[in-house]
Parts: C-alpha cells; structure tokens; sequence
DNA sequence: AAAATTTTTTAGATTTACCTAAAAATAAAA
DNA sequence: TTTTATTTTTAGGTAAATCTAAAAAATTTT
C-alpha cells in the first residue's frame, strides 16, 4: 500500500516514461512541485520498495510493478473526471484537481463499480484512454492538429493540455472533442493557423494547434 | 485548512460531545486508535488554531467554528454513503471505509452538486441525519428498542452501531430501515427480546436491542 | 582537453504525527 | 484524610516528507 506522496511520484514518472526512457531528476522535481534533492530521496525509497530501477545519476525506470501502480492510479483518475462530468455536470476545465484527490481513494470495490456506473467508458472528458480493471487500453494513434498540411481534415478526440485556461479557451471557440475540423491555410507570418469548425473560419495560433491532438485524418 | 487528521479529530469530538460535554481525552484515545499522549499534542494544535477550548486536565469543548468544520465533514461521510448505496449498489455494511475516505475531498462544488445529484437526501443509510450546505439537520427523536415496553409498537429509523458484522446481522433478520416492529414479549432469563417484524416472531438479544433506534411508537 | 554549466546527490535541519516512559494532577476508595 | 487508582500531561525520540546549502558527477561549451 502506498502512499498519497508515492503515488503521485509513481503517475508522474509513468507520464514522463511517454516522452524519454530514463526520467529525470530535475523533470520530476518540476512535476512534483519540489526540489531535486526531495525526488532522490523518493527515488530511492521507490527504489527499496520495487517501483523503480535506479542507478545514480542515471535517472529512473518504472518497473513492471511500477508500471501497473501507476497505470491504476490513471485510471482512477479518469474514471472520477467521467464521473464528475458526466454525473456531477463539471466543465471539462474543472474536474483536475478535484480528481487528483479522489484518484487516491482506496477501494477495489468502489472503482469496479464506478467503472460499471459509468459504462465503462473507454475514454476520459480529454479524450485521454481509460485502462480497463486490468490496465489494458487501446495507445490511440494522435496527430496534432499543427502538423496537418492545408487541406487535411479531422475530428479533435484529444489535448495534450489540461490547464484550466487552455481548455475553456477551446471551447470558446468551439474546439471541443468530437468537432470535425478542416485545415484552410497557416498564416506565413506567424505561423497561426485557420481552420473550419462548425462551419465558420476561425484563426488559432501555433500554440494552440500544438495542444489539439486529431485523428480520423484524411490527408489532402 | 486541515489535515486529515485534524479532521478526524474534530468528527470524534463532535461525535464523543453529543454524550458528554466536556470531551476526555483517553475517549478521543480511543476513538482515534491512538495514544493519551498523541491526543494532547493535537489537542494544543487545535485549541491554537480555535478548533476547540481546552483547559489542561478538563477534557475539550468544540467551539463554534470547531462544530462547523465537524459537521461540514459529517455532512460530506453521509452524502458518500448514499451516493454509495443509491447510485453503486453497496450495502448499508460495506460503505463506512470508504465513506471514512471520502469525506476529506476537499471541493465545496463537489459537495454540493453530489448533494443535488442525489436528490438532497435526508438522511443516511443508517438513518443517520445529513447536514445541509449550511450546517442545519433536524434533531431527531429516537427510542432505543430496548426501552419499550411489551405491546409497543414503531418503526426502525436508525441504528447506533455501524459496525459491518452487526449490520450484516441485522440485514439476515430482516431488522432494516422502515420496517414496522411490535414488541410481544421480553424473557426474563437474558433479558432478550420478542418481536414481530415482516409478519414472523424473532428473538433478538438485548446487546442487538440496545443499537437499534425506534420512531412512530404507539406506546401500549 | 580544459573550463564552464547543469544535473544530481549528500549532509544536516525542520515539521507533522506518532510513540514510550515517567511525572503530575485528579478522582475514587479505604 | 490518607492511600490507591485513573487520567492526563510532559519529556524525549522516531519516521516520513520536506527543505537549504554545498559537494560530486555528468554534460556541454570553448
Ligand atoms: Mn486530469
Ligand atoms: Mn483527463
Ligand atoms: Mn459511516
Ligand atoms: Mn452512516
């Protein structure tokens, strides 16, 4: 049994495994909202406890156990955001923090039958896949919307960002999952880009088409 | 802003204050599974922070603002349980863990919409009265079973005792919220009592009578 | 390859919530 | 009213998770 520290330690390193191998000190310090010498105290406590590989200076490795630790907490963690979304009647942009906490809750029962509740759902109010009971979901294949060339089109099924502002920004410019989206031009010079939805042109810049994950593309 | 702890503390005060006014110590010991000395240490905490009067060796009294804050989180324990018996199908037996959990998830919008969501409950499954958002419930009038006398009758709105094993016990007799009861006879050898419920006599013991709450008794 | 920079680790403290053992205060019994 | 028992507090310490400052290792730049 962890603790709410570990825990949070062990799904931040799992969401850093995405993007490098070995994860950080330094990134996990930033994640965590603490300093370096508090991750490598941490690191090697998980490391005692078999969630980690470590080797000094090296960076860490979820192992197996690790893995499937972290992947549970996901997944509650996206179950709750259906939950209060779907239930509750949340916006989107509000359901992170409170999810944080309540990913921590300690009951086999309880999430089995939220998952039921709910329908499974396969997907959480990001589009963000929601493993199963045991830890199997579909790595859906995403393109961001800035890499698509004029003339592409999509649906938006995800965001890379879920910060409060960046998402009550897309949906006032109704930029929400689902939404078929057709690629008309990208600005030479600032590299903004615009784009059809609902049937109006509107102009969203680089950083926001960073954010915007689009699949179903038909190339032009 | 309190611990979790802290807000344990404050819940069995409050709890242990509907008894006796001035709150003992070993009482808070042993609610709290925790040691005299570790009650004290928290107790000065509290009484800094306003939570409660304290005068060394006199036991504690909850302020205003320590009541509020206890009742805010018995108000959150209640509403977890309904949501978890109405919407997820567990048991009056199987909630009390996971309530215990719960009732720290700190998000006042949380509270308040899952309160809409079950349709602004009453009570809990154990009959237990449910707080409004301003910390205002009706003060219930309970007769202990084992205090009517023979040819009384009522109806069971409550139990004083939420441990699994006697709920379990109590659900396998039939002895459930709402069901109608008569009192036919109380054996002078263990002092157990005969009643009518569901149309069938049972025997029930005394330590079983003690925990259940009665309204509506038309008195003989 | 040496110097400069960045990253990571160690050393030593702090805070919170506990603990045990012993002292002090209060309450109950003789 | 002593004596005895119970309750409560103090004193001193531990473990988890944090911190700052400084040392050590790794990486990047010159
Ligand atoms: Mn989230
Ligand atoms: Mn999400
Ligand atoms: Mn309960
Ligand atoms: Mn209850």
């Amino acid at each position: 049994m962890q603790s709410f520290t570990e825990e949070n330690y062990l799904k931040i390193i799992y969401h850093l495994s995405e993007t490098s191998n070995n994860v950080q000190t330094n990134a996990i310090a930033e994640q965590m909202q603490t300093k370096p010498a508090s991750v490598t105290d941490m690191i090697k406590k998980l490391a005692d406890k078999g969630f980690v590989d470590y080797i000094k200076y090296q960076g860490v490795t979820l192992t197996e156990k690790g893995k499937n630790a972290a992947i549970d907490i996901v997944r509650k963690h996206r179950l709750w955001e259906v939950f209060l979304v779907d239930k509750l009647n949340f916006k989107w942009d509000e359901v992170h923090d409170v999810a944080e906490e309540l990913e921590h809750i300690k009951s086999v029962a309880l999430i089995e039958r939220l998952d039921e509740f709910l329908g499974f759902p396969k997907s959480d109010p990001h589009g963000d896949p929601i493993p199963d009971k045991n830890g199997r979901f579909a790595k859906t294949q995403f393109t961001k919307l800035i890499d698509l060339k004029i003339g592409d089109s999509g649906t938006i099924t995800g965001v890379s960002q879920h910060s409060s502002a960046f998402l009550k920004h897309l949906e006032k410019l109704g930029l929400t999952l689902g939404k078929q989206i057709h690629i008309n031009d990208v600005t030479d010079f600032d590299g903004s880009v615009e784009i059809s939805v609902n049937g109006k042109q509107i102009n969203i810049s680089r950083e926001v088409a960073k954010h915007i994950l689009i699949s179903n593309n038909g190339k032009n």
